[in-house]
DNA sequence: CCTCTAAACTTGTTTAAACAAGTAATTGAC
DNA sequence: GTCAATTACTTGTTTAAACAAGTTTAGAGG
C-alpha cells in the first residue's frame, strides 16, 4: 500500500512502461504534462521519475526529456536486486517456492566466525541451514545467522515458512538495508549433496554474503546464500557519477 | 569537480565517515545542525544524505536521527559497484593496471549475436578482446562490442589505454547508465589460456554482461567481462522497499 | 533558401515554508 | 518517586517559486 504520492506515481509510471504504454526509446510526456496528469507538484513528480532512473527504466536528458530505455528481461530463473525473501521473489515470478530446514541450532560466535559474519565473538545466535526449492528443484543452500536477542522465539516451524514474514508481522521489526557481497566459491561436499550437483560438471557456486540491518541500527542477520551456478542471475543498474 | 552544492556536501560527509570523524553506530549531527554547518537549505542537505543511504554508509530513522553504519571493506581485490573503467577502479584501490589487446576487429552483428548483445542484426560494430592485468596478474578477459557509428575512430592504441577516457574527453560522449547481469559460466579454453587458469582447479568464471547507454539514449556498448573467480567481488547495498 | 537570433521549450539545482509522523525529554499531577 | 501528558526534538512528505543550463522551434533578416 503506497501511502506517499510519489510512490503511487512511481508505480503507475512503472506499470505503464512495462505494459508498453510508452514505446522503447521514445520520450515520456514532459514534466509539466505529467504534473497536470497527476495533479501534483514538480518535486513530487521528479522524485517518482528519479526512482525509475535508478531502476534503469528511463534516462533523463537535460533540455531534451525523459527517454524510456526499459526492455523486458528474458527468461528469468531467479532474480535478486532488492531485499526480498526467497518466497517473495519466487511468487513474484510466478513460481512455486518450498523450503526445507536441514539444521536448526543455536550457539555463540567464535573468534573465527566473528571475522566472516561481523558479529562480535561470544554473541548468541540462531544458526539455520535451509534448502530453497523452486518448482521442486533445489536451488539455494542458505546458512543463516540470526542475532538471538533481536529475533526471540524463532522456531524450526517459522524457518520452514518465511522468517521475514515473522520478523515483520509478529515481531514488528523493520528491515532497512542489506550489504551484500557476491563471490564465486568452490563447491563443497555439502553443496553437492543437497543441491544434487555433480562436481564433474560445475565445481563452483555463486555465493551471496549479506549483512542485514533493522531500524534500530543493529545488524541482526548474517547470511551466506550458495546458489546453483546455472540458475543464478543478479541484475543491477549502475549510474555514471559526474566524477 | 563537483559543481552542485549537494555533491560537495555528500563528498565531505562521506570522507568524514570514512575517516572515523563519526563513530560506527553513532548518530550523525541532526539535519538542523548540518544545515548550519554547511549553510544550505534542508532539501540540499537531505539530498546529500540520501546519497549516503544508497551507498550503505548511513541509515536514517524517522524521529531518531541518522546512524553511521559504515564499515571499511577488508581485503578488496577488485570491486565494482558503479560505472568505472578498469583503469579507474584499479587506480582508486592503489593498484597498477595494465591492458593488452588480444584482438581488434570490426564486423556486422549476426542474428545470433543480436540475441545476446541487444544490437540489431546487421549493425556495424568494433569487436575487441582485451586482457586486464592488475599488478602483472591477468584477472579479466573482456569482450567489447562498440557501436561503430557512435564510437568513430577507435583504434587499437586507444583500446590499450582507456576507451572511456577517449569517449569522454575526445568524443565528448556522456556515459549515463549501464544495465548489468552477473552470472557464473563454465570456463572456456580461451579463458584458461589467457588467464592462466587450470580447469582442474576452478572450472567456472564470474561473468558480468553489460549494456551501456550514452546521453543520446543509444546503447553504444555491449561487454562481457569474464573474471577470475578467485579474485572477483561485487559489492551492493539493497534497501528494503515499503512494499 | 539559408543563417543567425531570440523565444519557448526541456530538465537540473536551490531555497523556503508548512505539515505529518515518529521519538525523546520535560513537566506536572498524584 | 511514578506515571501520564505535554513539549521539543528528530526525519518524512509536499508545495511553491526562482533561477540555471541545455535543446528545439520560430522567426527575422539577408
Amino acid at each position: 500500500m503506497p501511502k506517499a504520492i510519489y510512490e503511487t506515481i512511481y508505480k503507475d509510471l512503472k506499470q505503464k512502461i512495462e505494459n508498453d504504454v510508452f514505446a522503447y526509446q521514445e520520450l515520456l510526456p514532459s514534466e509539466n504534462t505529467l504534473i497536470r496528469t497527476y495533479d501534483c507538484s514538480r518535486n513530487t513528480l521528479r522524485r517518482a521519475v528519479s526512482l525509475l532512473v535508478t531502476d534503469g527504466y528511463v534516462q533523463t536528458m537535460q533540455g531534451k526529456g525523459v527517454r524510456n530505455i526499459y526492455q523486458p528481461i528474458t527468461q528469468t530463473a531467479f532474480t535478486i536486486g532488492e531485499i526480498e525473501s526467497f518466497r517473495e521473489s519466487a511468487l513474484r515470478n510466478g513460481h512455486h517456492p518450498h523450503t526445507s530446514v536441514l539444521l536448526f541450532t543455536e550457539f555463540a560466535i567464535s573468534e573465527k566466525q566473528a571475522q566472516t559474519t561481523g558479529f562480535p565473538a561470544g554473541t548468541q545466535i540462531y544458526y539455520i541451514q535451509r534448502l530453497h526449492y523452486l518448482d521442486d528443484m533445489p536451488l539455494i543452500l542458505n546458512h543463516n545467522y540470526f542475532l538471538k536477542e533481536a529475533v526471540p522465539g524463532l522456531t524450526k516451524e517459522i524457518a520452514e515458512n518465511s522468517i521475514y514474514h515473522y520478523l515483520e508481522n509478529t515481531l514488528h521489526m523493520t528491515i532497512v538495508n542489506s550489504k551484500r557481497i557476491m563471490t564465486v566459491e568452490k563447491m563443497t561436499q555439502i553443496d553437492e549433496k543437497y543441491l544434487k550437483m555433480n562436481a564433474e560438471d560445475y565445481n563452483c557456486m555463486a555465493v551471496v554474503s549479506s549483512q542485514t540491518y533493522n531500524s534500530d541500527g543493529v545488524m541482526f542477520e548474517y547470511t551466506q546464500s550458495r546458489h546453483r551456478p546455472d540458475h543464478f542471475r543478479f541484475y543491477d543498474n549502475a549510474v555514471r557519477k559526474s566524477v
